[in-house]
RNA sequence: GGAGGAAUGGCAGAGCGGUUGAUUGCAGCAGUCUUGAAAACUGCCGUACUGAGAGGUACCGGGGGUUCGAAUCCCUCUUCCUCCGCCA
């Protein structure tokens, strides 16, 4: 979430940001709403810390009165520190309420767009980035989009998901199996390569854990909730990589902190429907490869621009045809700043996929975690970012439509020696 | 799941009702000495809120309670350790 003073210092940039997202007015009015509980928070502060210091005052000089023995007079103080203490719990109920308040509005506002975001509404309005190739690849009469390729040649099967889960999880099977594992192996490896520390991190996660990346309280709808035990599968890798460092003050020759996880992702996608979800464009489990860095704020652009590139590489090496979006105000996550989208081309179905997001939350995270960093004397909020690299499921669905052909489905070269071998027919 | 024990600053480890935000050691930072380094010595060394500042307030796993006063006593939750049971 955004700090107070940030807020009170640079409310005009905070406004325009609110603006670029198409912001409903209700957010303008809780920018108002938060300054002015945010000033009430502050004096009714001030008032209890004077009371509890009188009341501090009176109990060490009835201490001192106690040790000489002077019983009576130390009497005469007990009835005052009586009515302070009644004074300072009720300040101390309309602060917490004032507290409890503030943090609500807090977490209505969404993080503020970087200058470069540009203004828009829908994904129409995104910036191409970077363009696809031109031409863009042509299958001719024939192609087949994945979700046949795969009954063709038995890759993954979702109706049997159905039988042993439900809709959008699919199984997959033989060589679809290994390619699966294959493209794990290999993102990970890029990622070692690239300095990235390899984590394995637990697949739930906590309530404080949830609410420090920005899953809870925005997107709870989205997650599967372990009631019993009041746990939340995993999203995104980036959810339990990232709180490695909630609550934790840093040195900066730490920094940068690079981790990368393979884990499954989990999501609910409440309200998705249509022909956009069939195959393997939308599930509710899928295995992605999970890009985090944590960074000095000075360095943090350019650390999005490292991560892009890496993505980019590794579509370079699959030899898929891919685009970059910048994206727009109003189709930007919740806490990012700043997003890049990755979208590869699927012949088959005539449309762009998405494939992996990039994004600078810059300290909307870290104010929320309370991540922090030490140089000298002073403590700042770090900046995060995660990307993916890259999420399997439609990766898979790429290779299977962009490298189809007479023979079966060619494995990238890159992947053979994960996969031990070249075709699947 | 059952029975005990524990939780204090970056780490180790005192304190167990009254100037204790907390002794001490290690680590860290600054300095003296030195050609440099080591050693030795001196000083500094938690976080948050608040205040122009001096300062004030809060925090000794979380929450609640007793008391004029709690790191210290009580209740409760959580986590960790030991033993038993179960188990990939």
């Amino acid at each position: 979430m955004l700090q107070v003073n940030f807020i009170r210092a640079n409310k005009e940039r905070v406004l325009a940001g609110l603006k670029k997202r198409n912001a409903k007015e209700d957010l303008f009015q809780a920018i108002e709403s938060i300054l002015e509980l945010d000033e009430a928070r502050k004096s009714l502060k001030t008032e209890m810390d004077m009371v509890n210091a009188d009341r501090n005052r009176l109990s060490a000089e009835i201490g001192g009165l106690m040790k000489q023995g002077k019983k009576d007079e130390a009497e005469q103080f007990r009835s005052q520190v009586a009515g302070l203490k009644d004074r300072s719990a009720e300040i101390e109920d309309q602060l917490k309420a004032t507290e409890d308040q503030l943090t609500q509005q807090l977490y209505t506002i969404p993080n503020i767009p970087h200058e470069s975001v540009p203004e828009g509404i829908t994904p129409e309005d995104n910036e191409i980035f970077r363009p696809g190739p031109e031409p863009l690849p042509d299958l001719g009469e024939g192609s087949l989009p994945h979700w046949e390729l795969a009954a063709k040649y038995k890759v993954f099967d979702l109706e049997l998901g159905v039988k042993l889960t439900g809709a959008g999880f699919p199984v997959y099977r033989g060589k679809g199996a290994k390619l699966e594992r294959a493209l794990i192996n290999f993102f990970l490896d890029e990622a070692s390569a690239a300095g990235y520390e390899e984590i394995i991190p637990p697949l739930m996660v906590n309530e404080d854990s949830a609410r420090g990346t920005g899953q809870l309280p925005d997107k709870e709808a989205q997650m599967y909730h372990v009631t019993l035990d009041n746990l939340y599968l995993i999203p995104t890798a980036e959810v339990p990589v990232t709180n490695i460092y909630r609550d934790e003050i840093l040195d900066v020759a730490a920094l940068p902190i690079k981790m990368t996880a393979y884990t499954p992702c989990f999501r609910r996608e409440a309200g998705s429907y249509g022909a956009h979800v069939r195959g393997l464009n939308r599930v509710h489990q899928f295995d992605k490869i999970e890009i985090v860095q944590i960074v000095r704020p000075d360095k943090s652009y350019e650390t999005l621009m490292e991560m892009l590139e890496h993505v980019a590489g590794l579509l370079n090496k699959l030899g898929l045809p891919f685009r970059i979006l910048r994206l727009c105000g109003g189709d930007m996550g919740f806490t990012s700043a700043l997003t890049f989208d990755f979208e590869v081309w699927s012949a088959a179905q005539k449309r762009w996929l998405e494939v992996s997001s990039v994004s600078n939350f810059e300290t909307y995270q870290s104010n929320r975690m309370k991540m922090r960093f030490r140089e000298g004397k002073d403590m700042h909020l770090v900046h995060t970012l995660n990307g993916s690299a890259l999420a399997l499921a439609r990766i898979v669905a790429s290779i299977m439509e962009n490298n189809q052909s007479p023979e079966g489905i060619v494995i990238p070269e890159v992947l053979r020696k994960y996969t031990g071998f070249n075709l699947i027919d």
